[in-house]
DNA sequence: TATTGTGGAGAGTGTCACTATCCATCTACG
DNA sequence: CGTAGATGGATAGTGACACTCTCCACAATA
């Protein structure tokens, strides 16, 4: 396949792949003449995982770039690149030393608490991090449950589930394609989860303030 | 309070105040004389409101805007001054018009399932389709699950009973104030969840794919 | 053989969120 | 009282970012 139908394919312009192919996010096609290339299903398969981590997870190119080398290098393991991957994911942001520091340390007594896995200098801990200085700073919730961040234990039971059924469903096939699978799905899972909390707060601020339902019947 | 003070107690550099200003986002501090003003707690907790959207949901400025506009219109109703924050908050985005109608569909039917009061409109929908499509486009996932999208069912049960848990809390204040609240609530819990389940994967991939792990104990 | 498409490279564009500079006051300190 | 520094307000400029345009020599296709 030329540029034109992986254009086609993807719905992306051929400027812009050829900008990608320039900034090296997309590897070039199997050179066939000395101004023809031949693109493959991968190279479709890139171009679309490119577009969800710039659309939908709103990465900037430079993130996708992180992301992109934890799925190729091949001397990375499937566990480090995706940690990777996941660092990559969480904004990058100036953040206020003293707060920050306080907040970090409610997530690490949450960590310890729940025994979990994740690694000290992992990005996730400063996204937490972020959520509960927020909370902190609007007075949002009960101030000694969030400062020892027995918050959220109830929600994170049924999170945790949750995480421990998509990663048993990431299929025994190659490194990249594992760690492709668990970058799309954490972005997507996160997405329709944040999406059905949103609906769900949507219909409970309807319930309690909303006095005349719209109901589906007619009058 | 003056500007400079302003600009201390929240951390925003004058110019950006001055700038926000300018953009009707800050309303203008009370006169006092021809180039003197005077700022109140409101301003500063305004420009926190601002800097949060801005930084920690990294919505636009023109999103912002959107937000402030239903938090200040006394004429607006709780509810929807909360709905329309809420769609301000999903960003926009071109969509492929087949593809996300089918995924609208799939939301449709979920909706109904739960009975939701949803609005036909809310933004909200074009989020959750979002991450359907995605998911159907890398295959992860049952397929037929996620047609009649019951893939989420079991975790949606206890993403409502948390969602309602928060609107319950919301105090009986003003009208701009609750708005404020729920606003701020639903991006940091949402953040504070997408976190808990990156720490979740981190751990379950850890559990399955890396086998030595990282234990506290010394050796 | 004429038109259209291609890979590659450089320069240009539009948007966004600030940031800098000016200026005519005003305030506060000595 | 005098003056250094801050203030509110306006206009213009900046830097990052993600494309998008234009050109070129050459290849494919009708």
């Amino acid at each position: 396949m030329r540029i034109a139908e992986l254009s086609d394919r993807t719905g992306v312009p051929i400027p812009t792949l050829k900008f990608y192919l320039r900034e090296g996010l997309l590897p070039s096609g199997a050179a066939t003449a000395v101004n023809q290339a031949e693109y493959s299903e991968n190279h479709v398969r890139r171009v679309r995982l490119i577009r969800s981590l710039v659309e939908i997870a709103r990465l900037s190119l430079g993130d996708v770039r992180s992301v992109l080398d934890a799925v190729d290098d091949e001397h990375v393991s499937m566990h480090n690149a995706f940690a990777t991957a996941q660092d990559a994911m969480v904004p990058r942001r100036e953040r206020d030393g003293d707060r920050h520091a306080v907040a970090l340390a409610e997530v690490e007594t949450f960590v310890r608490r729940h025994r979990l896995r994740v690694r000290p200098d992992a990005a996730v801990r400063d996204m937490f991090a972020d959520a509960l200085s927020l909370l902190g700073e609007f007075g949002i919730g009960d101030d000694q449950q969030r400062l020892d961040s027995r918050m959220f234990d109830d929600a994170f039971s049924a999170i945790r589930e949750q995480a421990a059924f998509e990663v048993a469903n990431v299929p025994d096939s190659g490194r990249a394609e594992q760690v492709e699978y668990t970058v799309v799905g954490t972005i997507a899972s996160e997405i329709a989860t944040a999406a059905m909390r949103r609906m769900a707060l949507e219909h409970e601020s309807a319930k309690r303030f909303q006095h005349a339902p719209a109901r589906r019947r007619a009058t």
